[in-house]
DNA sequence: ACCAAATTGTGAAATATCGCGCAATATGGT
DNA sequence: ACCATATTGCGCGATATTTCACAATTTGGT
C-alpha cells in the first residue's frame, strides 16, 4: 500500500471489480485469483493486482483474493457503505428518467429532490420525489443534507446550476449536459456526454475500413490460457 | 499531416472542438486560434493543434483557423455529414428515452426502430418509431440500413445483445448496460456506464477532505493572459 | 521595406498509464 | 519436511498522452 494520489481509471476499474466480484459472490465462490477477474473483463491481471494494492495488501500469496472480505474492502473504499444523498437539477425527461434509475438505489445514492425552473413542473410529484423550485437549492440542499448534484438541463444552463450547485456548497457534481463546465477547486465533477460519445462513434464509422484493424485492442496479453 | 493512428481521446476532443466552433460560429468571428478555443474548455493549447493537425494543416501562421472551414473539415472527419441510422435494443425507459433524444438528430442519427422482446411492448409506437420483435433484427437491420446497434437493455441480457448485433453484421454499438462486454474484432464498441461513473463519484466524497486538493486540476499551465 | 506581434505546426521533454517478470509466500501432495 | 504449483505485490521498462518551447509564417503598422 502506498500512499500516492488515486487515477480516476482506477477507481473507475474498482467499480467494475466490485461489480464482478458480486456476481462470483453469487456464485459461490470463496475466493478468486487476479487473473480469473481480468479474463472476465479485458484487462491484465497486472492491473487489477496494482489497482488494489493502492488500498491494501487484500490478496493472499498462492490462494489469491477472499471474495467476501475484497468485496466489503470495495464497498468501503469507494463508499458504497453510506447513504449518498442526491439533487437532481432539471426535471424533463432526463432528469425524471434518472430519478428513478435503479442503479442509484444500487450505489447507496437517494435521490431526495428534482429541481426545476419551470412553474408548471414545480409542486408535481415524480414517483416518491417531488419537483422543487430551483430558487430554493441552497435552503433544500441543507434541509435534506444532499451532497451531490446532477446537472440534466440543456447545455445553455447547465454553467448557471453549477454555479448555484457550488455556491450551495456542494463537492460532487455529476453532469450531463453537452458542455464544458468550469468549476471552482476542490469540486469533483464527472460528465457523461453523449454527443460527444456519439460523434465519436461516428467517426469510427467514417473512417475507410482498411482502418478498422487499428480497433481490435491488441492488448491483453494475459489471456493464454 | 501523419498518418498515426487516432486515439479515442482525440476524437472525443475533436467532437468537443467543433461543439465550440459552432457557438463561435453563431457569434460571427470569422477566424480563432487555438487560444482562444483552449480557454473555453480546461485545454492546452498544443493539444488542440496536434488534434488537428493530424487530420490536415488547417491554420494559418499568425492568424489561427477560420471557424467555417474548420467546422466543415470536422463535420467531415467525425462524418457528421451523412446519416447514420441507428437501432436501438431494449425499449425500456432508457431506450424509448434515447429514441427521442435531440442529440441523437443533431449529430445525424437517425432512429430506425426499437427492438424488444416483451410481446406487450412489440407494435407499439415511440414517437415516430415502432417497437419491433428483437427476433427480426437482423432483416429489419438489413432492410432499413441500419450501421449503429444502442444496447439498453438491462445488463444480463446485453451480452446477448451484442452477439446477435454482431451477428447481423454491425460494426459501431454503443453500450449502455452496466457490464464489461466482449467484442469481436473489427466491432467498435463505446460503453457509458453510468453505475461506474456514481461510485467514482461516491470515492470520491468518501475520501477524507485533506486529498480534496488533489482534484484541483493542477493542469492548464496555458491560461496566463 | 522592415519590424513587432500573433499564432501555427511539431520535435523533444515531461507525465501518466500499463504490462512484464520475478522474488516472496501460501497450499496441498507425498 | 520437502517440493511443485499457484498467485500476490511490486520494481522497472514500455507505451501512451500531454505539455513545452521554438522556428516558421502571416499580418498590420510605420
Amino acid at each position: 500500500m502506498k500512499s500516492e494520489k488515486i487515477s480516476e481509471l482506477t477507481t473507475n476499474r474498482l467499480s467494475v471489480y466490485l461489480r464482478c466480484l458480486n456476481e462470483i459472490a453469487v456464485a459461490g465462490a470463496k475466493t478468486v485469483s487476479s487473473k480469473a477477474l481480468a479474463d472476465r473483463f479485458h484487462l491484465n491481471s497486472a492491473q487489477i493486482r496494482k489497482d488494489l494494492a493502492y488500498f491494501g495488501e487484500f490478496g493472499v500469496r498462492g490462494v489469491g483474493y477472499y471474495v467476501e472480505a475484497l468485496r466489503n474492502h470495495l464497498t468501503k473504499i469507494l463508499g458504497l457503505d453510506r447513504e449518498n444523498r442526491v439533487g437532481i437539477i432539471g426535471a424533463g425527461r432526463l432528469g425524471t428518467a434518472l430519478a428513478d434509475y435503479y442503479g442509484f438505489r444500487k450505489a447507496n445514492f437517494t435521490v431526495a429532490a428534482l429541481f426545476d425552473a419551470d412553474p408548471k413542473k414545480i409542486g408535481k410529484k415524480v414517483g416518491e420525489t417531488e419537483v422543487k423550485d430551483i430558487k430554493n437549492f441552497a435552503a433544500v440542499v441543507k434541509q435534506d443534507n444532499i451532497e451531490v448534484a446532477v446537472i440534466a438541463v440543456p447545455a445553455e444552463f447547465a454553467q448557471a446550476a453549477l454555479e448555484r450547485v457550488e455556491k450551495a456548497g456542494i463537492k460532487a457534481v455529476m453532469n450531463f449536459a453537452p458542455v464544458a463546465l468550469k468549476t471552482s477547486n476542490g469540486v469533483k465533477l464527472k460528465s457523461i456526454d453523449l454527443t460527444t460519445s456519439l460523434e465519436s462513434l461516428s467517426y469510427f464509422l467514417a473512417q475507410p475500413p482498411k482502418q478498422s484493424s487499428r480497433n481490435v485492442k491488441p492488448k491483453v496479453k494475459d489471456r493464454r490460457e
